[in-house]
DNA sequence: TTTT
DNA sequence: TTTT
């Protein structure tokens, strides 16, 4: 079990790269708000967000570049995962990142600069994974009849 | 470890009551997309959204009822609690429930009837649990200052 | 968002059954212990713990049914789902279910009565979702080596 | 919302200080098996677990201290956390953990090496958070007899 | 009995 | 109807 829902906003917008296999991979930020410390915190010179390192693969990672934006507000839904790579002075750091399988819309939507508001409103665009996570509407959905539940 | 987070919306206004010893409980309905189903379960005739009661407890009671209207867009986190009760007819029924101990405001603040927009803007009134889980930002928040982290 | 998480014990020997296309379906009862009350509550006559009307699909259902009996101890990832159906009264009953996507193992193995322990030991029979949620490891994990990551 | 939800092994044992002001602050290293890398992955030479660095504060600190040792399984419940400090190179370094709010005991006990096992039996050594969370069993539960709920 |  |  390595379960991890924030919610939050994007702090620029993703970076879509791709693995040489071809594989999408998007990347961004995620500021969370840490609830009651807002106001005060800003005061004593306290964090108020913690800012963490999201990635994103394969289609949902093509869905996230096209339709998220620096300041999207987004709920996303992953696992914690720690990589390490060595430095340049020969000590290893570590990365810690959420790997998303579920990003959802959330709320207002930002304007890009000088423009339209981001094409978010359908279910087309939707950053939801679709053939991704088909099981997550498996059951008593369209896929399956009424007729067919055998209780 | 008993936990559910839910976001979807207020079908009604919250309902709130008091027991005996004077504890607040507000108690509401979350209307819960099911995500992929929409269109096409419109169609067939299945239903696009799950209803979950949802009771809340002492203070954030108050808040909600304060705060919260019919097509308000909420985040929930609680547990998930059965409750028995016996029928007229004799036999036992089971009511399922979620138990919230936080509610955040999400996105659009749906309007009064013929009316002003509700007033959620604030810190001051919102529904997170301000006294009801002060260990949420417990530390390296406002109250555990830098110089006291011994690491 | 509808995600529950959910670590008890079945009640009894999870039931599969196959809907009219050949689909699995495994269903049992998960006794989840509420914390703090339990001493209390049961000299108070209260409820020490909620049963949870689990389901699961295709594949897992399988693996569950081949590798949970009663007594056995998980953790369950989910969504609550609402189902309603019509009673032979003519009134409209509602039931609360989770459907699972993930099911682990945890902690001891209850024995067969009068028999040996069941064989859950290997990942051969994990009811992990394994095509199911291929990509709940899909990033640094074996299916990309690390020279596919670009960054 | 910022909700993580961790399974795993203690890699050693929790390591208990105090602040200034008299605070106790458990830490230790959480070992997350990613699950269905583990015999290939190691044959890659890949990551089999994540490790997360957890923190836990006041009370449950000082249970976590009294109870856990290395191997310990236990189930976390917090959120995330991202700190920075300043480097000897003068570089910003930054530091992920996981501040639980919720620490269960799972399944088998380690022993000590050469001793005895942890008295992990009872309730009164929970790492539950008791005083902490009280709210986590609020409802319907021993503090709120039948007779008090309004509905 | 249901929300957008 | 319930598990340990």
């Amino acid at each position: 079990m390595n379960k991890v829902i924030l919610a939050g906003r994007l702090t620029r917008d993703p970076e879509v790269r791709y693995t040489q296999s071809g594989k999408a991979v998007a990347s961004f930020t995620l500021a969370v708000d840490r609830r009651f410390g807002r106001r005060n915190a800003e005061a004593n010179g306290q964090p108020t967000a913690d800012f963490i390192p999201i990635v994103v693969w394969e289609r949902l990672a093509e869905v996230c570049g096209n339709n998220l934006i620096k300041g999207s507000q987004v709920l996303v839904e992953g696992r914690m995962q720690v990589r390490s790579y060595d430095a340049q002075d020969g000590s290893k750091r570590y990365v810690t990142e959420v790997v998303a399988n579920e990003v959802e819309f959330m709320g207002s939507r930002p304007q890009r600069e000088g423009g339209a508001p981001m094409p978010q409103g359908g279910y087309q665009q939707s950053a939801a994974p679709q053939q991704q996570a088909p099981q997550a509407n498996n059951s008593f959905g369209p896929s399956i009849p009424d007729e067919e539940i055998p209780f």
